[in-house]
RNA sequence: GCGGGAGUAGCUCAGUUGGUAGAGCAUCAGCCUUCCAAGCUGAGGGUCGCGAGUUCGAACCUCGUCUCCCGCUCCA
């Protein structure tokens, strides 16, 4: 597909009620999107056909949906409040980024040497240390950027008063300097700080324990969820790619240490199994290890699911080895027990039954927004065609897995008189009665509607006829294939759950 | 954050030197029509992204701002 793929893709989107931007009206609002009728119905087969995969597919994986706050100390343990709440500054000499708090002191007026673009063969330069007192920690440069609060995530405050109300009384009062003023103010606030969340998997590793033993789970065991996750991004870009506000479905798997590079394995190929399943183009989906030096502080290994987005390979999902890195950071800040005890084992050193240790984590992390996208730029496809007059004419179709598709049947009487929207109502609660998302449509001529449900995704169109009232037969036209075939009206609504569970039967397996 | 491009009807886009806002498709109604975007008649739909400024008069010129796209940069 040529470069304008994404573009007809945002179009489509937006022409037939998949995806809106936020806003919109007031001139939108960055990097935040709605999804319309149809989009949500998209999104929540996506995350369904996830979750039966994960949860109800297997007995060694269990739910949880926690709360988007959290206590603050989780995002000081997991390491996320650090950074966050610390000034940060980049050297303009070798761009690197550093806490200004970290950086080696020097009284301001000195005279430091450094090599141009931090690089050992750089030219030698030098300068002189600036007021505030310190160099770049990486290549002793003076030249760096203003101190800046790096905000990965959104902060608020809990409470119905307003946490600045006495400290901006005490400010005026006082007639203080701007750093005086920022500490004032950060002072005021952090009593009452909450964050949204920056990522879901948190929430799973303060709630192991509880989960652990109210189901009396054994390691090997999982935790799943699927939610939104917060993060203020520098930048946003690529439609619905990268948001500051997006979804996750995301697996702790606990493991017993020792074995977790075997699961790694065993869940990287998983999950691009999983994928693949639902895909047209499967060739579009690769596996690539991380490098070592692209590896997060918290893992030992890590895989990223990765598609062939119209501006090249990028994202989709990472599956990573993370150690026991968070439970171990999670039990110091609390104090709670975040182990497992296996009694099934003799423990080494003593001789004695049992073994307790801090399971490793194998996570698989998803991104059901991003995850949509794929789909939807997946699904797209323009065929070369005729019209009934024989003239070429181009046909674009979503060729969404049946499982995705917005809508699973569209009911269409040929004309609308001659009794025949009546005959088709029937039949269309039928499928209402059956809890299958269906369109009865009447609107414009049928060749339209069959143009229209192509473009939506809509797998089987079910076209009520003149033949229909004599004989009681209707026929179903494929999406794909654009054949039909009559049937007895009898059995329509059997024939697209048939036709449902079988196309979906790899997805529901895997596992 | 930096550089470049763009923003006019639901979509794709015209709009000349500053002089009453346009087309195709889509939508709706009626007629017609027995299967792949048919036809006829009519209708609805526009804060020209937003806000200032210049001007007798701004979609058009100037400034600011928001949003999107591309390239850097960044990315727990």
């Amino acid at each position: 597909m040529s470069d304008d793929h994404l573009q007809k893709v945002v179009s489509l989107a937006k022409r037939r009620g998949f995806i809106f931007q936020s806003s919109e009206i007031y001139g939108g609002l960055k990097s935040a999107y709605d999804y319309g009728p149809l989009g949500v119905e998209l999104k929540r087969n996506i995350s369904n056909a996830w979750w039966s995969s994960m949860v109800h597919a297997r007995e060694d994986v269990v739910g949880l949906d926690a709360a988007i706050f959290m206590h603050p100390k989780v995002w000081k343990a997991s390491g996320h409040l650090a950074e966050f709440s610390d000034p940060l500054v980049d050297c303009l000499n070798c761009g690197g980024r550093f806490r200004a708090d970290k950086a080696p002191q020097i009284e301001a007026g000195t005279e430091v040497t450094f090599r141009a673009g931090g690089r050992s063969d750089g030219e030698e330069r030098s300068g002189k240390v600036g007021e505030r007192g310190y160099v770049c920690p990486l290549c002793n440069a003076p030249d760096l950027s203003k101190e800046r609060q790096f905000n990965l995530m959104f902060r608020t405050s809990i409470g119905p008063i307003d946490p600045l109300e006495k400290a901006i009384h005490e400010i005026a009062r006082a007639q203080m300097g701007a750093g005086e003023i920022r500490r004032k103010i950060e002072e005021a606030l952090k009593p009452s700080s909450i964050y949204l969340r920056p990522e879901t998997a948190q929430a799973i590793f303060v709630q192991y324990q509880n989960v652990q033993q109210s189901l009396g789970m054994k390691v090997p065991f999982g935790i799943a969820q699927i939610g939104k996750a917060f993060r203020n991004e520098i930048i946003t870009e690529k439609f619905i790619f990268r948001t500051c506000e997006f979804e996750q479905m995301e697996l702790e798997f606990f493991v017993e240490p020792g074995s977790h590079e075997k699961w790694l394995e065993y869940w990287a190929e998983q999950r691009m199994s999983w994928w693949k399943n639902f895909a047209n183009s499967p060739e579009k989906f690769r596996l690539r290890p991380h490098e070592a030096d692209e590896l997060a502080h918290y893992a030992s290994a890590c895989y990223d699911i990765e598609y062939a987005y119209p501006w090249g390979w990028d994202e989709l999902e990472g599956v990573a080895s993370r150690t026991d890195y968070d439970l171990k950071k999670h039990s110091e800040e609390s104090g709670a027990k975040l182990h497992f005890f296996d009694q099934q084992k003799t423990d080494p050193a003593t001789g004695k039954a049992g073994v307790r240790f801090t399971p490793y984590v194998i996570e698989p992390s998803a991104g059901l927004t991003r995850g949509l996208l794929v789909y939807l730029l997946d699904a797209y496809a323009e065929e070369e065609g005729q019209d009934a007059d024989g003239k070429a004419k181009v046909r674009k179709v979503l060729k969404l897995h049946p499982t995705l598709s917005p809508i699973k049947a569209a009911i269409l009487p040929l004309v609308k008189k001659d009794g025949l929207p009546e005959y088709a109502r029937k039949i269309s609660k039928e499928f209402f009665d059956a809890g299958i998302n269906s369109r009865f449509d009447e609107q414009q001529s049928i060749g339209k509607r069959y143009a229209k449900h192509d473009e939506i995704g809509t797998p089987y169109c079910i076209t009520i006829d003149h033949q229909s009232k004599e004989d009681d037969t209707v026929t179903i036209r494929d999406r794909d294939t654009t054949e039909q075939r009559r049937i007895p009206a009898s059995t329509a609504v059997e024939f697209v759950t048939g036709a449902l569970s079988s196309t979906s039967a790899g997805a529901t397996s895997v596992g």
